[in-house]
RNA sequence: GCCCGGGUGGCGGAAUGGCAGACGCGGCGGACUCAAAAUCCGCUGUCCGAAAGGGCGUGUGGGUUCAAAUCCCACCCCGGGCACCA
């Protein structure tokens, strides 16, 4: 045996010696000005939590295999790591023992960083970045300050969800069945003076520019829901008594409808409690009980009020007030209800019961006449009718004239383009659309964040800090105090400031931003992070972006997803992205989480399976071929579903068959010249194999390519431990070509057997193989036939044969004249996969 | 309720109109060994059968087709998302 041929695989050995090259010889560094044709591969950036866990170590393994798959096609793949680093809980251990956020953060990505190297991950680190780094700061508040000039950025007061726990505001986003998204706790509302970014002027194209999207369906549909378009009408109803009389001062209110063919169905109106409305058109009668009603609603939860369950009758109640349906020209009454939300279209709905469940289901509670205006299909029973069909019930002139359109007869879409054209061209209404998406609301009230750099000066208000005097940093010298404020809010020394414009005395703002900003444009960094006049040079963005594929977690399908496109459109419509960079993520794959005993692995339910140890017992390349082989990448998997013991004993027989000086082979006959049949078999069994692993990397099928790999290297066995003998050059070809497709996936091993096998020359800088086309065609075929559909026999036939030879060897097969009486009535025959007798 | 996924051996899964169960785990048997581990070889859907062989089989029921896990219709179950958004 060559000298530093271990007959054994030890990979905790080989591991850290390969990982240290790849960092020496900076493997996977790459220029701007690189030549090659560009990929840009990138995993979310990491929250740094400490040591990787085994959803990092999934993650990260897809990223690394496609940065290494795509390197050796050619490709300058530019692959970059960087953390996600401000954020609550470098807080609130900040809170528990004192040591401040930025010691604790520093501390906690030295340890992922190494748990990355550990995995065998590579990256460029030149390009490395920290969201809580000064320069980054600088640019992020850089950017802010762009939104703020533009108007993207702006401060209102509104009713805002506010987490006890978390001590903050948060974003719509960040709210999931009245809980908050981080720490669970139920939100409570307030009235607070907040920032927000208009990420609703993008609402149209963000919706429409998903349909370029590679993406997987379900986040499209996600952020489609989110967005939640719809197209409809507002128009105004005059108040006004029970007989219909229009008051003296005006008033009306404004209604949006998506449904205005049903207008003549509409036998009340619905107005939101928090309307400014409800204490002007309120009767004196009905004032008691709806001043208790409003005051109900506003002591009842978000999660109670979003739930569907509860009396109906106790959750609304009358004003007193009628209104005008312009259609009829009839008063009908007026509501409260608490789902009717203030801050959705106008704040108030026309009902109509006939064709609305909800509406039908507050019609019954209180006793409110029904008037269908589509015509049900037959046989139809319930309450509310919601689907196609004809008008009815507009009223005809002999029922006295009305001031609407006549709509009977009509289907819906002519129906309500009937009515929408009727209001228009009165006067009374427009069409509209509306969205879900609200404003992203970005102040937090905490420390450990990118603090938003404006100032507050009594005489001039709201000014922006002066470019030159970015960053602005948070104090180092705070105290965290148990009360869970931020220390920002008390430290006087950063809190006073002089004004920008006219120097006067001024007050720094004390919240910082949503550490969701970080994330939002951290990838376009990560093309040019030595940029200094600007966030990063256009050009450098151009010249990477769009990310080629995206790999993250599905959670984020409405939040960081939604953010970071959002950024990408306003940056480049601000020209600091290009003009034409309207995605910022072509492709995305959204891996599937793991669980432990049916649950999900997380530090609070203390079912974490630490990736060191594993790491110990078994090596990175065992660890990240389980994680490939187990399932498909997007579906969640369970842990004890791993097969490590599986994946290492692979790589052990890799090992011991690849080495130089094998003992495996010892024994064997080994033969030079012309090969021989069985010689060829596996030679081409092998061609096969390069396009088998090659299509299953490229549809991201990495449990079916370990498969193929690990199915290939049986039948090396079978051949290497057969009676014929081995032909050194067919066998020398096959091992080569086998750690040539696994390189990407368990480089260690493949770098290590490569580099004995072949004078020290590195398999990662080898180009991807290709298969000789002339060795994937076989020269017979296994061919079915079937009886009846049913298989009774399989022969060889030529590959090349025709229809009539085919037909010819199948009705030679014994078994098959057996069951075949007579002549077939048909046979059909698809060469040469199989032939069909049909008797 | 609506919209997406999905349902295949003891388990994870493979096969997207043409050989169901690749590959791995687990199990069984054999070789090596004083023995064990490791390793190597073989078997392993199910039922009937001593065997040869045959029947059945991809959630359920129907359909299309010479041929269906795969396409169509209806239903059941599991997972995810949305859900007073007017």
């Amino acid at each position: 045996m060559p000298e530093g041929s271990p007959a054994q695989y030890r990979p905790t050995e080989i591991e850290p010696r390969w990982q240290q090259y790849w960092v020496d010889h900076a493997s996977y560094e790459v220029d701007n000005d690189d030549p090659r044709p560009r990929a840009y591969v990138l995993c979310m950036y990491p929250y740094p939590s400490g040591a990787a866990h085994m959803g990092h170590v999934r993650n990260y393994t897809f990223g690394d295999l496609l940065t290494r798959y795509r390197t050796m096609k050619g490709e300058a793949v530019l692959s970059p790591m960087g953390f996600d680093s401000f954020g609550l809980p470098a807080e609130n251990a900040a809170i528990r023992t004192g040591v401040h956020p930025r010691e604790f953060t520093d501390q906690r990505i030295e340890e992922l960083t190494s748990s990355l190297t550990r995995i065998g991950g590579v990256y460029d680190w030149r390009r490395t970045l920290r969201s809580h780094d000064p320069e980054y700061i600088r640019w992020t508040q850089w950017i802010f300050l762009q939104f703020l000039e533009a108007g993207l950025a702006f401060r209102e007061k509104g009713t805002v969800n506010w987490c006890p726990g978390c001590q903050t505001v948060l974003a719509n986003e960040q709210v999931v069945d009245g809980r908050c998204e981080r720490s669970d706790d139920p939100v409570e509302r307030r009235d607070l003076d907040q920032w927000y970014f208009r990420i609703t002027d993008y609402a149209q194209q963000l919706l429409d520019d998903l349909e370029g999207l590679d993406w997987p369906e379900r986040v499209v549909t996600q952020q489609r829901n989110w967005i939640g378009r719809s197209e409809g009408v507002e128009f105004e109803m005059p108040i006004c008594d029970a007989e219909g009389s229009i008051r003296s001062d005006g008033l009306s209110m404004r209604v949006f409808t998506t449904r205005p063919d049903t207008s003549y169905g509409m036998t009340f109106c619905v107005l939101a409690p928090e309307s400014p409305l409800v204490e002007q058109i309120t009767s004196s009668e009905e004032a008691a009980s709806v001043s208790a009603f409003v005051e109900q609603v506003r002591n009842t939860s978000e999660i109670d009020r979003l739930s569907t369950e509860g009396d109906l009758g106790k959750r609304g109640t009358f004003t007193g007030a009628y209104a005008l349906n312009p259609f009829t020209g009839k008063p009908v009454p007026v509501y409260l209800a608490d789902y009717v939300l203030a801050t959705y279209g106008t704040g108030a709905v026309m009902a109509v019961p006939g064709e609305d469940q909800r509406d039908h289901d507050f019609a019954s509670a209180f006793e409110l006449p029904v008037i269908p205006t589509v015509a049900r299909p037959e046989g139809f029973e319930g309450g509310a009718y919601a689907g196609e069909g004809e008008s009815i019930n507009s009223p005809s002139p002999d029922q006295g004239a009305v001031p609407g359109p006549d709509l009977n007869g009509m289907g819906m879409a002519d129906a309500k383009a009937a009515a929408i054209a009727w209001l228009e061209s009165e006067g009374i209404g427009e069409a509209t659309v509306n969205f879900r998406l609200r404003d992203w609301l970005v102040s937090r009230q905490r420390f450990w964040g990118c603090p938003i750099p404006v100032v507050y000066c009594d005489t001039c208000g709201i000014q922006p800090v002066p470019e030159e005097e970015l960053p602005v940093l948070a104090p180092d010298d705070v105290e965290f105090t148990p009360t869970g404020q931020s220390p920002l809010q008390s430290h006087e020394g950063f809190l006073h400031t002089s004004c920008p414009s006219c120097g006067g005395p001024a007050r720094r703002e004390s919240d910082t931003m949503d550490t969701f900003v970080d994330s939002s444009w951290y990838f376009l960094r990560f093309c040019d992070p030595w940029s200094e006049g600007a966030p990063f040079s256009s050009d450098a963005v151009e010249s990477w972006m769009p990310v080629d594929q995206y790999i993250g977690g599905a959670e984020h399908a409405v939040l960081h997803l939604m953010y970071a496109r959002f950024f990408t459109k306003a940056l480049a419509d601000l020209g600091v992205a290009p003009e034409h960079l309207r995605e910022p993520f072509q492709n995305l794959f959204t891996q599937g989480m793991i669980r432990l005993a049916g649950s999900k692995m997380s530090k609070s339910r203390g079912n974490l399976i630490a990736p060191e140890e594993i790491l110990e017992r078994w090596g990175a390349d065992s660890l990240r071929l389980a994680h490939l082989a187990v399932k498909p990448p997007e579906e969640d998997v369970d842990w004890e579903d791993f097969g490590l013991e599986g994946c290492s004993r692979f790589l052990n027989r890799l090992w011991r068959l690849a080495v130089p000086g094998s003992a495996l082979l010892e024994t064997v006959e080994r033969r030079e010249g012309e090969p021989t049949e069985a010689d060829l078999q596996v030679a081409r069994s092998s061609h096969r194999l390069i396009e088998e692993v090659t299509e299953a990397y490229e549809r991201w099928s990495y449990n079916v390519a370990v498969a193929r790999v690990m199915a290939h290297l049986n039948e090396l066995y079978r051949y290497v431990q057969g009676d014929a003998g081995v032909h050194t050059e067919t066998l020398d070809r096959a091992l080569d070509t086998l750690i040539e497709l696994t390189a990407p996936a368990t480089p260690h091993i493949t770098a290590e057997l490569w580099a004995l096998r072949h004078d020290g020359t590195h398999v990662h800088e080898r180009s991807w193989p290709t298969a000789d086309p002339s060795m994937l065609v076989e020269a017979t075929a296994t061919m079915v036939v079937q009886v009846n559909g049913k298989v009774r026999d399989r022969v060889e036939v030529p590959a090349d044969a025709d229809e009539a030879r085919c037909i010819e060897v199948a009705r030679s097969s014994e078994k098959v004249a057996k069951l075949l009486d007579g002549e077939p009535r048909k046979v059909i025959a698809r060469p040469p996969k199989v032939v069909n007798f049909v008797t």
